[in-house]
DNA sequence: CTAAAATATGGTCAAATGACCACATTTTCG
DNA sequence: CGAAAATGTGGTCATTTGACCATATTTTAG
């Protein structure tokens, strides 16, 4: 169950063998169906999660009940609310698993206790945090400045494989443009 | 000078006197007239700035040439590329003054030595960091899922002060909707 | 203090977008 | 395996947006 997450460890981080064995040793195995969700709106995030296979989606709700959605979580990658989990307040957003999803799980003080005792996985989550804010401003600038079209095509590079895997509508839901102009573009990028 | 600095970080930390004036002892003062630029995309980005007084926007130049803005960085608030920073890479945005603007600036290696030698900074900073990423989060999605009028009432509501201080066109920016769409907005509500 | 530059707004028009509906196809679920 | 749900696309239409231009006013710079 936990062997994803070891040689993922081994490939992206330089932590010991010992030390991701204590990391595995706190860990919570869970499974989500289908759009089960992981978080929802005015609850206390109180995990860190680690997607071992599988995709989450990470989304919010508009005034008017329409879901923008902030990023999809696929596996080998972590996934939290932030702000809920370190302030320990209601979230505003909603996780929720796309398809079925196998994750580890770590409460709070299991964590801070890893990161406190393990420097290296401090370092290492550091390291995610800040990569986490420049392509979260990336993001932001594209969402700015990129039309409908480029932004799909931005889309499409970025995440290859995602896009077999995701219904149309999230994908627009994603890129904040409506499922009727992300079917345009597709239609005239496919007669041309 | 530096006596604004002093005030905020009585104000917003828990850092001692001789923490706060071995912090103003690397630092390096500057100003920027109107218009001039702290940083140029393709720069490196080797300073770490606190705006003691003055207006900066944190800005990229989309293909079409169009500037969108990412940020404003207003009295007392820090600024940088983090990522060109972090990494010593080419930044993708720029750094330019709206209005004079006095700051002050650490190196790289002064303020990692700060951080180094002062935890209650590193912590701070870290709360910096996260918070970003909190607000941050906060404004995709607003710019993923607020009508144009929704993105101009929420930064009025947001930042009442900055409206008088910037031209149209850098909120329109800003929002990433037109400097035409904008007017009518203001029209509407003035004539409501 | 004055000329130049910048700003804010209104008018006009074309293009783009999104809502709604219908239908065929695919996927899901029990 | 089959019914139900979900998905993807096309058609239509109203609304919104943005580009461009003009004008008046305000701000800037020397």
């Amino acid at each position: 169950m936990t062997s994803g997450f070891e040689i993922y460890c081994h490939s992206h981080t330089n932590l010991s063998d010992e030390e991701i064995e204590r990391i595995v040793s706190t860990a919570i195995p869970g499974s989500l169906q289908r759009n089960e969700s992981l978080l929802q709106q005015g609850q206390v995030c109180r995990h860190k999660t680690f997607i071992l296979k599988g995709l989450l989606r990470t989304y919010g709700i508009a005034e008017d009940g329409s879901e923008y959605i902030l990023q999809f979580s696929t596996d080998n990658s972590w996934t939290l609310d932030a702000e809920s989990y370190h302030l320990q307040s209601a979230s505003q957003f909603n996780i929720t698993a796309i398809e079925r999803t196998e994750v580890l799980q770590w409460t709070r003080a299991d964590f801070d206790r890893l990161l406190t005792d393990i420097p290296a996985l401090n370092i290492y989550s550091l390291q995610l945090i800040t990569r986490t804010t420049y392509t979260g401003r990336q993001r932001l600038f594209t969402t700015l400045s990129a039309s409908p079209e480029e932004k799909y095509e931005d889309f499409v590079r970025t995440y290859p494989d995602l896009l077999a895997r995701l219904p149309l509508h999230m994908i627009a839901a994603y890129l904040g443009i409506s499922l009727k102009t992300l079917t345009r573009i597709r239609h005239s990028q496919l007669h041309r």
